[in-house]
DNA sequence: TGAACACTTCGGTGATGACCGAACTATCGA
DNA sequence: TCGATAGTTCGGTCATCACCGAAGTGTTCA
């Protein structure tokens, strides 16, 4: 009844606008330039693109300047987006390069803006057990404790706490198959692990890379074990 | 990073093939030619469309005789599709009977093949204030007390058990903006609600019927209140 | 066995849209 | 003020695909 895949299915449809979209779902920002490289068109092709999907109502646009900037429009058209990266054919592993890559995706990556991958899966596993975090409904309730303990580890938690979208809420991984954390704390979160050097964006895409500090820092912090990527 | 969303999106991207899809989302099978007069296509195209989504994996078909029933393939495929109705623009309100039929699908839905709407909604709510069912994470389980109670409404709980899939989990609905059961058990409660005759299934799409046998019951099982719909 | 039915395959038509290069607009820095 | 940079608009080409009708395959039922 009168659900209207289609014009989203249609916005879906081109090749070129389905790597904008992949390559705006770390949550970051991207120019129409950098837009246009990662699609592999021309700037004038990606140009029509994008009005397209601003159109269509997937992306947002900032004009800074002479640049314009680029990001998914709000939250349910990350959480749509993802739901349907799990039920894309898996990309065919093509190389040995390709092989890895795909395994360090599925150690740690970003999910629009919080911690997703194994080490999503593990962060959130631990401020469960140590009940910092409790489930109610897909949403979680951050107790003293953990408030307490977030902020030691330099988690802004009053910030999350202001802004106007879910505190805490579950995301299902695709890789893992587990829930890991979302909402404005799971994106406050990543950000302060990334800021703190634990762990750095990859060069491209939105794998994640473990540091050495971040190895000790994370076992200490929440007693999960990882591996420093290269 | 590699995520594919135009293979996905092509399918999607043509009219017919969407509301073949939709036709789908109540966890229904229907046959070939249902299909094409869903869609408003000829058996033809239809029949060039269905195959399209047999070999991209979002339905699969099972022949029976000289028909074919075609279903959603699997519950990853309906999940994405229920995450992307949630971000399809609202289709434009024509009438006083789609608006109509708009309010019907708020009220009570089946999601995929659980229910949905205000329903679905209230139901997981009562299930919940009661604790016959404790939220885990993004998963449910189920008390012993609400397996007793539930059993006595004639849900078939061990067959639930029994499924290879998960039991009771959150499904996030798309009017209320609030959690509602799904999973096996989130089935079998849908199917014996239908089976003992509280609600009806309306005579087309998703929307569900509830009937004055049903407010009686939902509200003396669950003590919530609703109104037969006409 | 043959007629009715459900569905598929094939060939042809018309429309859509993805892409590019060239010309245009607006901003930044000197 | 002028050149360089970022992006958009426009016109044209080419490929893809949605659709149909007609003919073909396989199944059911009398």
């Amino acid at each position: 009844m009168g659900t209207d895949f289609a014009s989203v299915g249609r916005l879906l449809s081109s090749p070129a606008r389905a790597a904008m979209l992949d390559a705006l779902l770390d949550g970051r920002t991207a120019t129409s330039s950098e837009l246009a490289a990662a699609a592999a068109v021309k700037p004038s092709t990606a140009s029509g693109h994008l009005a397209a999907l601003v159109e269509g109502r997937m992306v947002v646009v900032a004009t800074r300047g002479r640049t314009r900037e680029y990001s998914i429009a709000d939250r349910d058209i990350a959480l749509a987006l993802e739901a349907l990266s799990r039920i894309c054919p898996d990309p065919p592993v093509r190389s040995l390069r390709s092989a890895r890559d795909m395994d360090a995706l599925r150690a740690a990556r970003t999910c629009y803006d919080h911690l997703a991958g194994r080490l999503g899966v593990d962060v959130l596993g631990a401020l469960l057990q140590r009940e910092w975090l409790v489930a109610r409904g897909d949403e979680y309730v951050l107790s003293a404790a953990g408030d307490q303990s977030l902020v030691d580890i330099g988690v802004d938690v009053p910030k999350a706490r202001m802004q106007r979208r879910h505190f805490a809420r579950v995301c299902l991984d695709w890789t893992e198959r587990r829930p890991h954390l979302a909402g404005a704390l799971g994106a406050a979160l990543c950000q302060s692990v990334l800021h703190a050097g634990w762990v750095r964006r990859r060069r491209s895409g939105r794998g994640l890379l473990i540091t050495p500090l971040g190895v000790d820092q994370l076992q200490q912090a929440f007693g999960i074990s990882t591996t420093a990527a290269s």
